[in-house]
RNA sequence: CCGGAGGUGGCAGAGUGGCCAAUUGCAGCUGACUGUAAAUCAGCCGGGUUUUCCCUGCGGAGGUUCGAAUCCUCCCCUCCGGA
């Protein structure tokens, strides 16, 4: 049987940690499912080095071609694009299944690890409409119009896709404008159910699912802000903007990097609040990670405080693997 | 001790007689999410299990008033200036 190990989770669990270690343990290869390592020179924001164990410059690791390597481990999804621009869930299905086949070929595991929930149910089980390609002309139209008019417009052109959008969807205008994209490819809303690039099919999948009791996350969290800070994040987004990152562009790109244009640009005028706007904000996403991974199905869910936990999670990946 | 400013929900900070359980921001909580997902969007946020319902409530104790966070009196506390 083929076999998968994911592993999931909350920002700052330490899921790729684990995943170094595994790989270590059971030969195998890590692939990263995070929206945001995937883009070159985002590295102490996004956080490609691990655990905050090793400082930027201590030679354990190294960049190779396409990848990664720590502690002698290939991780892949790492610097595979140029963060001016766009990369998608498409986008991240078509290279990261390519790596994990690859990887099987070379007789190893392929290991997911990321706290990315959209592009690994993609990854794992496709997504339908994936196939229905972004449309950027009509998108700068759409953007300008107003929430009401968008759904108007929607209503008009497709009354069955406006039928099947929850409330909340229907008051996003970044859903609206993507279902005027899929239903101006396909009026009658067919489902081109186009299953992700990757069938899992066949595929013997492990999920282990990293957690902490939110207080312990929440000042994991705290300290990693400050830690980046100190291992210099703030100079890595300065020169990202002198090679030409717009401030615009990094506040697509979230978080540190959004949040950090604000402080360049003088938004936030000093350090110990750029601190605590950054802890906030990552709070969120945590919350919003957590929310996302409760209905991922089948995962063995550990909580990291317990002592015991790595021991556990190698007794089942033995179990599972051989 | 004198002069001045002030004490509001976890914090910050509005409100200066009824429309106030009290604007707003932060923090916190919950949820949505089928191509921007670290994005985007919705809700809750004094207590009572939901409520157009009840209770407690704007430092404390009294008072004025049909009605007070808002006015008066006394007390306690904080800050600034002068001794």
């Amino acid at each position: 049987m083929k076999k998968i190990l994911v592993i999931l989770g909350p920002t700052s669990t330490g899921k790729t940690d684990l995943a170094l270690k595994l790989a270590n343990k059971f030969n195998g290869e890590v692939i990263a499912c995070d929206s945001r390592q995937v883009y070159v020179g985002l590295d102490i924001g996004t956080g490609k080095l691990p655990g905050g164990k090793w400082k930027m410059e201590n030679g354990k690791w190294k960049k190779g071609k396409g990848f990664w390597e720590m502690d002698g481990v290939k991780v892949w999804m790492y610097d595979v694009v140029d963060p001016k621009k766009q990369y998608s869930v498409y986008d991240y299905v078509k290279d990261a299944g390519k790596v994990v086949r690859e990887i099987r070929k070379r007789g190893k595991l392929p290991i997911i690890a990321g706290g990315t929930g959209l592009y690994l149910k993609a990854l794992l089980e496709g997504l339908p409409n994936l196939a229905i390609p972004v449309n950027r002309k009509l998108r700068r139209e759409l953007e300008k119009l107003s929430l009401k008019r968008l759904q108007e417009k929607l209503q008009k052109i497709s009354p069955k896709k406006w039928e099947k959008m929850n409330n909340y969807d229907r008051q996003n205008p970044r859903r609206l404008i993507r279902a005027v994209e899929i239903a101006s490819v396909c009026m009658d809303d067919i489902n081109t159910t186009t299953v992700g690039l990757m069938s899992t099919r066949g595929f013997d999948i492990l999920k282990i699912g990293l957690s902490a009791p939110r207080q312990v996350l929440y000042q994991r969290i705290d300290e990693r802000v400050v830690s980046r800070i100190y291992q210099g994040m703030i100079e890595e987004v300065k020169q990202l903007y002198e090679l030409g990152l717009s401030f615009k562009r990094m506040r697509q790109l979230g978080l540190e990097y959004g949040i950090l244009a604000n402080y360049l640009e003088g938004k936030i005028t000093n350090e110990e609040e750029l601190v605590k706007i950054l802890q906030g904000e990552i709070h969120g996403f945590a919350r919003r990670q957590i929310t996302w991974f409760k209905k991922e199905k089948n995962v063995l869910w550990f909580d990291i405080m317990d002592q015991n936990f790595p021991g556990e999670v190698e007794k089942i990946v033995n179990r599972w693997y051989y």
